[in-house]
DNA sequence: AGCACGCCGACT
DNA sequence: GTCGGCGTGCTC
């Protein structure tokens, strides 16, 4: 049993934001794990305060001669707090990070969100009791007290950012002014809900037969012995979500409470009205456009019990509920569950560890499931539910075609729009019906370079080229850097420059100039920057104010428009060329995704997959809309290779405003991890990241792959043995990449 | 956040 | 001297 353990003192205060380190007393040791509740000494009267066990370990970081003696356990240790820093504990373990990294995305922020909540300091003394506690103010010399007082006369009730601010008020000399009833300092919690007032009851809809099975084979099993989480593998429109509101509903009725995370997209008017329907008050969302504040308002809501139901992205995940019993993850081969900072954990797993402390259910839903959990579902790990059928029987299945774009330019083509597009483009146009027209690049032309020296024009601080737009400018699309378009190559002078490829502004321009008649929305980054930016235009197409709706991947992502009739797929393969072991499975998601937001009333949709590589089983398998296809092509791709899930892979990532000292380290650090795994694994690299520098820092990286995870646990460990007497580790940081 | 410590002006 | 208010800084 180790030594010492890292404690988090149980205030909310920025200050206090880190670890204190104790040491265990004999009679506590094997009695303490991380997320244990202990009361400790603070402070120089040693009061008793309340904290968590974040860390056991051997090694005193603190003069151990001063260090304090834990006190005892404190009761209750099934608290939220605790499971959740345990959660951290796992994420710190599973991850590479450092704890106080993993509690801050599992414990919300705290800090500077006081200072939000709205306070204020309210006089309660009457014009004849003022005037005397002035005068005796003047005549003891309390001059804070004075200042408060003048300040209350004017205005008696002052909000607290200007007590503690202008007025300079510390509690030293407001606590003997409360107790002596001269003041009072309310604290209004003020939760704005979100959900009011939205929607009517809508009462549960009647499940069909497949619903209903799962459903019951569910919930007879919630807080019973099969925990295994449940994939639902379900055609787009099959009513996944009917069978996760029966499931919450269910739930709820247990007495327990439920998360269902959503990607950040779906999180729509629409869907805000079908949960509180539902729900009423007892359900809450959260969203990555709320400020710390409103977040951290509904998170306490959950706290308190006050509801029953939270509904947001990845970070919902760590909703603070007590008596957690259902984790639903909805399209769960999204990408976006992966975090992208550190720690870089995963939503899917990361849900199933706590699922595991709270002993809940995780339920995943997707009409086209990340591999990995179709491998895991396979392999028996997860249980597999499918709703093969549509809900609504007067939906059909999109026909699609696969267009060769070499042939269109053999047969002198030479526009975007193959001859099949184009010609079922204008019978939609003819018909009145809507059209989507799907790129998965937005900007104007995709790079501009000297037609004389061949130079493209590169960002400053970015190793890639920018992205011309109609505005004249052009913009980098990693760092945001923006320059008017030159006159002249800034290289050798020649006023030849030009831009090649294809952007969704072009397609815009070019969709005018063939169409000209046709009514276009265009939706991307650039044009959904604004707050509200995708709704409006989503509503807007939807109400049939624009025939073709020209977007990149946001357009195909959960949004239902019955009166499109017509999905044109221009370029298919721009995610074939990502150079990522994933880039087949994304873009078979993106093309099987796009094609089923064609035609689902009634009206057969079509649909038309431009693509430079029409044997490709990516884009055959979508055309075919067979999953099992692209699924078993890709796994004898990933079983060769032991890429996940047939194997485990590691990334670490070296980067440095010095590209030498991004290389010294990333060679010593493959070395070195090289050295842990031994044969057990296969280290590659240093290498360039596939977009070198970004916003002028270099990033170099170091894969390892190895069939047991723990190897790459341990080689993590070494690693980061390597960076702490790396000479110039302050210069270079370093980021694991688990997938 | 809460508490000790030290500074400073006022008063027995 | 020394008492009490008030600002500062530390808490394993």
């Amino acid at each position: 049993m180790p030594e010492f353990a890292n404690v988090i003192v149980d205030i909310s205060h920025e200050r206090l934001d880190r670890t204190f380190q104790y040491r265990i007393p004999e009679r506590l040791k094997d009695r303490l794990q991380p997320g244990s509740r202990v009361r400790i000494p603070f402070g120089g009267g040693n009061r008793m305060i309340e904290g968590y066990v974040t860390e056991l370990t051997d090694r005193a970081e603190y003069e151990p001669g001063r260090m304090k003696e834990i006190g005892e356990i404190a009761g209750g240790g099934l608290a939220v707090e605790s499971e959740l820093i345990a959660l951290a504990g796992w994420i710190k373990e599973h991850y590479g990070s450092t704890m106080i990294q993993a509690l801050k995305t599992v414990m919300p922020v705290k800090d500077r969100v006081k200072e939000k909540e709205e306070r204020w300091v309210r006089l309660c003394l009457n014009q004849e009791e003022l005037g005397a506690a002035r005068s005796l103010c003047i005549k003891k010399h309390q001059t804070a007290r004075l200042r408060l007082l003048e300040a209350l006369k004017e205005n008696p009730r002052l909000p607290w950012a200007e007590v503690a601010g202008r007025l300079k008020l510390t509690m030293a000399a407001l606590r003997p002014m409360e107790e002596a009833g001269q003041i009072r300092i309310e604290g209004r919690q003020s939760y704005r809900n979100p959900a009011a007032g939205t929607g009517l009851e809508t009462p549960p809809v009647r499940l069909n037969e497949a619903q209903q099975f799962i459903v019951n084979q569910l919930t007879g099993e919630i807080g019973r012995k099969d925990r295994r989480p449940a994939l639902i593998f379900g055609v787009t429109g099959s009513g996944k979500t009917e069978v996760y509101m029966e499931l919450i509903s269910r739930t709820i009725s247990a007495g327990r409470q439920a998360i269902v995370l959503i990607p950040e997209i779906a999180l729509t008017f629409q869907t805000v009205q079908r949960f509180c329907g539902r729900f009423g008050d007892r359900v809450s969302f959260v969203n990555s456009r709320m400020s710390a504040g409103e977040r951290y308002d509904q998170f306490e809501r959950a706290r308190k019990g006050e509801l029953d139901v939270m509904v947001g992205p990845r970070s919902a995940l760590f909703t603070p509920f007590g008596r957690l019993g259902l984790i639903i993850i909805d399209e769960e081969h999204e990408h976006t569950y992966k975090s992208e900072n550190m720690p870089r954990y995963h939503a899917r797993e990361t849900a199933i560890a706590r699922a595991e402390l709270c002993g809940g259910l995780v339920v995943l839903g997707s009409a086209t499931p990340s591999v990995e959990s179709y491998y895991q579902a396979l392999a028996g790990r997860f249980r597999l539910f499918r709703l093969k059928k549509r809900a609504s029987a007067d939906s059909v299945l999109p026909q699609v075609s696969v267009v060769d774009l070499r042939k269109e330019l053999e047969a002198g083509n030479q526009s975007v729009f193959s001859r099949e597009l184009r010609k079922k483009m204008e019978s939609c146009l003819g018909n009145g019906q809507q059209m989507m027209l799907f790129l998965n690049r937005r900007g104007y032309a995709g790079f501009v370079s000297c037609r004389s020296c061949g130079k493209p024009m590169k960002c400053p601080h970015c190793d890639v080229s920018l992205t011309a737009h109609r505005n004249g400018r052009l913009v980098c699309h990693y760092c945001g850097y923006s320059v008017p378009l030159p006159k002249a190559c800034p290289s050798c002078g020649s006023p030849y420059i030009a831009g090649f490829g294809l952007g969704t502004q072009k397609v815009e321009a070019l969709v005018g100039r063939e169409f000209p008649g046709a009514r276009v929305l265009r939706m991307d980054y650039d044009t959904t920057a604004g707050k509200g930016g995708h709704q409006a235009i989503l509503e807007a197409f939807g109400r049939g104010e624009a025939d073709i709706l020209i977007g990149t991947q946001m357009i195909v992502k959960g949004h239902d428009f019955p009166g499109v009739t017509l999905v044109g797929i221009l370029a298919a393969d721009l995610s074939l060329h990502a150079g990522d072991y994933r880039s087949s499975e994304v873009t078979f998601q993106l093309l099987t995704q796009a094609a089923g937001r064609a035609g689902r009333r009634g009206i057969p949709g079509e649909v038309v997959i431009q693509t430079y590589m029409p044997e490709h089983y990516a884009v055959q398998a979508a055309a075919a809309q067979d999953y099992e296809e692209f699924y078993h092509r890709e796994i004898l791709y990933r079983n060769l290779l032991k890429y996940p899930p047939a194997g485990c892979l590691m990334a670490l990532q070296i980067s440095s405003a010095s590209e030498e000292a991004a290389e010294e380290a990333a060679r010593g650090l493959a070395n070195a991890i090289s050295d842990s795994c031994g044969t057990e694994g296969q280290v590659t690299g240093p290498a360039d990241a596939p977009v070198l520098k970004v916003r002028d820092i270099y990033r170099k990286l170091v894969y390892a792959k190895a069939a047991k995870y723990s190897t790459l646990i341990a080689a993590k460990d070494r690693a980061e043995a390597y960076m702490k007497d790396f000479p110039g580790a302050s210069k270079v940081q370093l980021q694991f990449d688990f997938s």
